[in-house]
DNA sequence: TCAAATATTTAGACTTGTCTAAAAAATATT
DNA sequence: AATATTTTTTAGACAAGTCTAAATATTTGA
């Protein structure tokens, strides 16, 4: 089996490609994973050696389909077990990230099948991002943020991009939540700042929300 | 916070003490655990540096208040959750237990009592045995044992001293769980086995079954 | 194009938890 | 009481994962 550092990194990797396409560099790794440059090639030797990622000194790395398939396996336990603790525990859904992160470590297949049974087949964890199925398949259809939505269009958001808890927990002040509808009102040029109609209730957001706001066209 | 391989001792120091007494020693916990002696001394000099256990050389071992106090709390974990497994993810009591050996470590204090909330403070796990409440307090109150139990005494099963997945498989076999009322028809004393009847059926099981059931007399 | 800045890797050290083999202490046996 | 056996501890090693500091490679940009 995999360790649980291991299954970090190839996890962080996973991510890291999803976002920005090419091959994925120490330090994004050594960023997102909060560690040195030197553990990270430590590591990335070592799931090489494992066939896990393809590596090749000074030049990046990137998934194998193996290492892919295991990422997408630990993306599939820590977004159910989100959605557990949110729909069952009536945790909210900016307490719930770091306990995932210990969470999607247990190993049990049984566990994260019956899991999935039991919260009957959500298809997106309680922050929008769609859930892989038994078979690693995973749909990523959410690309449209509400800082380019136009002026007097309606749209519902249906994810963030940002899942840390001090951005949920402003959301929740803003009284913004997954399945709001809201209206572009007026766009500010000068700081990308915009005035949005939710419940009725017409006020400005900045653009640091409006770019980690996930929407859908109405 | 402590590490899962301190957790693990703290747990293991716990168990042998409430079944023997007196203080453990060092053999008994290397057996608990599968590991070896010189490895349990490096252990319990370091959980005596931090004050969970009271240990002098050659002498043995005991938890302070403080080390009981955490071994109690993973054994709540560990209940709760085979609780959780069983009574909603439909496992069966024999596959729970390894599960929850990895889910006892997860690091939560909300999760913990929201899980047993959700599950409506069950008092027992999937074993018959006393989950301890939030505050650390835990009745122990089985103590008869099937094979002590008079002739044409009549019987409750309401817990099982061996956890093991083959005892369990077995007892299934048998058709015993906990709840099943069992009436003791003879006894043998050659090998102590005993003829006991069953839901209308008698039949014979060894003493190797009787003295891991604990039952109440009705 | 070539020096400066940045990114990556290597070398060596440290921590945690484990092990084997050997030494020391405690207990059992004669 | 002296010896043999068992238990426990110590000494030294190792694997995993991390770190700092130094070396090396790549990229930037004057
Ligand atoms: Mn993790
Ligand atoms: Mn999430
Ligand atoms: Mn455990
Ligand atoms: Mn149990």
């Amino acid at each position: 089996m995999h360790s649980q550092s291991e299954e970090n990194y190839l996890k962080a990797i996973y991510s890291i490609e999803l976002h920005n396409g090419k091959s994925v560099s120490t330090n994004n790794i050594a960023e997102k994973l909060k560690t040195k440059a030197s553990s990270v090639t430590d590591m990335i030797k070592k799931l090489a050696e494992k066939n896990l990622v393809n590596y090749k000194k000074y030049q990046g790395t990137s998934l194998t389909s193996k290492g892919k398939k295991i990422a997408v396996k630990i993306v599939r336990k820590h977004r159910l077990w989100e959605a557990f603790l949110v729909n069952k525990l009536d945790f909210s859904w900016d307490e719930v990230h770091d306990l995932a992160e210990q969470l999607e470590h247990i190993k049990s297949d049984s566990l994260i099948d019956k899991l999935e049974e039991f919260l009957d087949y959500p298809a997106f964890d309680p922050h929008g991002d769609p859930i892989p199925d038994k078979d690693g398949n995973i749909e990523h259809h959410k690309n449209l943020m509400l800082s380019s939505v136009d002026i007097l269009d309606e749209c519902t958001v249906i994810g963030v991009k940002d899942s840390s808890s001090i951005f949920l927990k402003f959301l929740d002040k803003k009284n913004i939540k997954l399945g709001s509808t809201l209206k572009v009102i007026s766009k500010e040029e000068f700081d990308n700042s915009m005035v949005i109609e939710n419940n009725k209730n017409n006020y400005s957001i900045s653009h640091q929300i409006s770019k980690n706001l996930f929407v859908k066209k109405i």
